[in-house]
DNA sequence: ACACAATTTGAGTCTACACTCAAATTGGAG
DNA sequence: CTCCAATTTGAGTGTAGACTCAAATTGTGT
């Protein structure tokens, strides 16, 4: 289904607040379950169970199971982003910590966050093309403090930017693994390492 | 089936040519399965197609499809160590460039690689506790050779090999991403920065 | 040749899903 | 109140995929 089935919510005409709180709810069940058995527990049975509603409201709402979860997952790194208007007073500090946070809050979700940039078909416009973009405004984003806060070229800034958050992605990986692992410690070890010129 | 159903290779009894080359057949179908299509084209089915074998004959050999698709991950990651009678020999450049050669000769394997270390229930102890096992191994491995190469004490040598495994793993995640993600070149940059002392 | 184990076959079984749709119900604008 | 659109229901449908098993066949030691 290419030309992606147009939802009621897509279109610009009247709804009833109903279905907006089911939509809410939801969305609610999708982020509970994925955040307590990852994707393999978000079926469409468990998340209209927990919603209260029946397969035929979640199509309503919905194209598929998938778009709910891209929400989900959008909306939680969204949530944990320091400057969400990008004013461009975030410091590599802040940027950090918020990674740190997101993955010490919302582990699972966390995973999912990793996993949708590894799994699926590389050749689908799907989650991969959407994650990538993500990741490009992010490594933007440090590379742009990185110039502010530490006199580095744009250029440099860019290769910067581009190892540690690809150092920070991989103790996150690590992590997952094992969660004794002392991410916090080991992300702020690499800030230092490639915080400077 | 937590007493891992023993399946006749386990045991010590005789076995005919036939058995083992079906083995072999079903391996090698599973492998390549997984390097053109990742995890989702390595159906039960496809893997029986391409070995020319009966689903019958596949459970003869293996208690499951995932007890295949280990042995292939586990074959791989073996194929790519540098040293492996581990004979304290090997340069930290040895090993990072065996990692680059890894991800470059072997894409889609390279992509389950770092599949196997995100993906699964947390709790149960498949892939994920192997992982964890291999990247044990592997940090020590880098730590003795940073203790031969550059002179580190141990305990620095142990945090400095996190890092860069860390970096070089998320690299790894940020290439399966996008291939044209210059992938050896930052790990290059990345062993420069974390090989100093 | 014979016996017996190893292997193979192939037709199922079972289950878990994502997704559909016609009909019933509900909400609210006029 | 009335009408229509929005929403909800719930009983399906369809499929894909892992796994089973009794019976047939094949390999090998003696």
């Amino acid at each position: 289904m290419p030309p992606t089935k147009p939802s009621p919510k897509d279109e610009v005409v009247g709804r009833y607040q109903a279905g907006i709180e089911t939509e809410a709810r939801i969305i609610d069940a999708t982020r509970s379950l994925l955040a307590e058995g990852g994707l393999e527990a978000a079926t469409l049975k468990a998340i209209c169970d927990r919603a209260e509603v029946r397969a035929g409201s979640f199509y309503n709402l919905f194209g598929s199971k998938e778009e709910a979860i891209l929400q989900v997952v959008r909306e939680s790194i969204d949530a944990v982003d320091p400057d969400p208007t990008h004013a461009g007073t975030d410091t590599v500090d802040d940027l950090v910590s918020a990674y740190i946070r997101f993955f010490e809050e919302q582990p699972e979700l966390a995973r999912i966050y990793v996993l949708a940039g590894v799994a699926g078909d590389p050749s689908e416009d799907g989650s991969r093309k959407q994650f990538l973009r993500h990741h490009e405004t992010r490594v933007e984003r440090f590379a742009d403090a990185m110039v502010r806060g530490n006199g580095l070229t744009p250029d440099d800034a860019q290769v910067q930017a581009e190892l540690l958050l690809g150092a920070l992605d991989g103790l996150a990986v690590r992590w997952a693994l094992d969660t004794d692992f002392a991410f916090a410690a080991f992300a702020k070890l690499a800030q230092e390492r490639f915080s400077a010129s």
